[in-house]
DNA sequence: AAGTTGACGACGA
DNA sequence: CTCGTCGCCAACT
């Protein structure tokens, strides 16, 4: 039984949705978070294949730069700054400051 | 099973 | 800062 879920995707999710609310974390913290610190690519891979934008704060994701993504789920990258301004946070150019929003390594 | 894709990261110019 | 290239990994076809 069991076990037919990849432990990659559940993980990301599960770091995804402790992120909290007024915060960003980029997809490289999550990979290292997850072990895999070059798996950046996987994350943001299983997120957009999955874009379960509706049960996962994926917007409060973004790149190293602060940037938003590319090919968001819902309404493009537009809406996703829309929704992280709607939580607290400045987005400028569809870049967030990730010296004031982004998440410790440690939490 | 093998090859392609992609919401990334780091480095060089 | 932007652009191009390489690398790395998981999911998709």
């Amino acid at each position: 039984m069991s076990d037919r879920e990849p432990s990659f995707s559940q993980a990301v999710y599960d770091i995804v949705r402790a992120i909290p609310c007024g915060k960003v974390m980029t997809y490289g913290q999550i990979a290292d978070k997850l072990g895999n610190a070059k798996s950046a690519r996987a994350v943001g891979n299983v997120l957009h294949i999955n874009t379960d934008c509706v049960n996962i704060p994926c917007h409060r994701v973004v790149n190293r730069r602060g940037k938003l993504a590319a090919n968001y789920a819902f309404g493009g990258t537009e809406a996703q700054a829309d929704r992280l301004i709607k939580e607290g946070i400045r987005v400028e150019d569809y870049s967030v400051n990730l010296s004031i929003y982004g998440l410790p390594n440690d939490f």
